[in-house]
DNA sequence: AACCGTGCCAACCGCCCGGAC
DNA sequence: GGTCCGGGCGGTTGGCACGGT
């Protein structure tokens, strides 16, 4: 069976526009706008596909593209969104003015995908070396506290995911279900942040690449503290994401853990130091709320 | 000069979703 | 509820540029 091809492959030109193809798409936009774009070649006189159409204008002909290379500071939210976001390219390019999520998607790929693995493969040695049965025994309390917090957090997070499998959605709100906000907010979760204050510390844990294999399904609030030291998350799942296999948040534990999961690529920024801090230090507009959007 | 390897990026492809009917 | 259509999304590919040998 199979989907109808969006076009006509046959009679339809394929490969690189030319000028002179950019510029009747450009004038019959700008005198028409854009849309229908299935029936927009026609009426434009263009032999392409309308779905080329489209791409051609959002990412490369409209007008509000900023073209040249990307400043630091785009670098910078490009890898906090990615820590959160995943590889939502398009969610990504909506907070980042001019720039298309084709670009930001090669420009992760070529660029900082690279950068952060160097630094991700020194920080999952230490990490996975932290959550190793027998270190735990021997590392200082701290250490330690963050390996015990760090497993209590897999296992509400498993048992929430066990959860969500039993509960309806229409039925699950999101102060039932957020048993790791209600954790962390505890004293347990307290007597967590103490420890590390106390030690002078900084806890390297990872940001749960857990909370954030369930992007497309989940809400993510975050609230820094006063003092930017203190930093509440907030995961309600409400659904698998989409084009994702049903598995366990344990069995995701162990592939973060083992490093079996094949999906990598945005799972490079959770190990990664630099993104965890900037992830942290995310500060944007202060306002989330896209987050919440984004959960569909 | 010719060849090769690598990086970059525009464009394509297939899948998915939401709305209309 | 099922189907069709328009459109969006993320992954992949192909071609070009460039540097090294």
């Amino acid at each position: 069976m199979g989907r109808k091809p969006c076009c006509d492959k046959h009679g339809v030109k394929r490969g690189a526009w030319t000028p002179e193809e950019d510029e009747i798409l450009i004038d019959y936009i700008k005198k028409n706008g854009h849309g229908r774009w299935r029936s927009l070649p026609k009426h434009a006189g263009l032999l392409r596909c309308g779905k080329s159409c489209r791409l051609r204008w959002t990412n490369y002909l409209r007008p509000d593209i900023k073209r040249g290379p990307f400043t630091p500071e785009e670098e910078t939210t490009i890898i906090q969104l990615h820590s959160m976001l995943g590889n939502r390219w398009a969610a990504i390019a909506s907070k980042i003015p001019g720039r298309t999520d084709n670009e930001i998607k090669n420009f992760w790929n070529t660029h900082l995908k690279k950068r952060l693995l160097g630094s991700h493969q020194n920080q999952q040695t230490q990490w996975c070396s932290v959550l190793e049965p027998s270190n735990v025994q021997s590392k200082s309390p701290s250490t330690r506290h963050m390996a015990q917090w760090e497993s209590a957090r897999v296992e509400a997070e498993a048992r929430l995911s066990m959860e969500s499998l039993l509960l309806s959605p229409a039925s699950m709100s999101k102060n039932d279900c957020d048993y790791f906000l209600r954790i962390w907010n505890s004293e347990v979760g307290d007597s967590f942040r103490k420890m590390n204050g106390q030690d002078g510390v900084t806890c390297q844990s990872p940001i749960s690449p857990l909370s954030t294999k369930f992007r497309s399904g989940s809400s993510l609030t975050m609230q820094r503290g006063p003092a930017g030291t203190s930093t509440s998350t907030s995961t309600t799942i409400t659904s698998k994401p989409k084009n994702m296999e049903p598995k366990s948040h344990t069995a995701y534990a162990q592939d973060t853990m083992t490093g079996s999961d094949s999906s990598s690529s945005y799972e490079l920024g959770y190990f990664s130091d630099i993104s965890f801090r900037l992830l942290l230090d995310f500060q944007g507009d202060n306002d989330m709320g896209f987050l919440q959007g984004l959960a569909g």
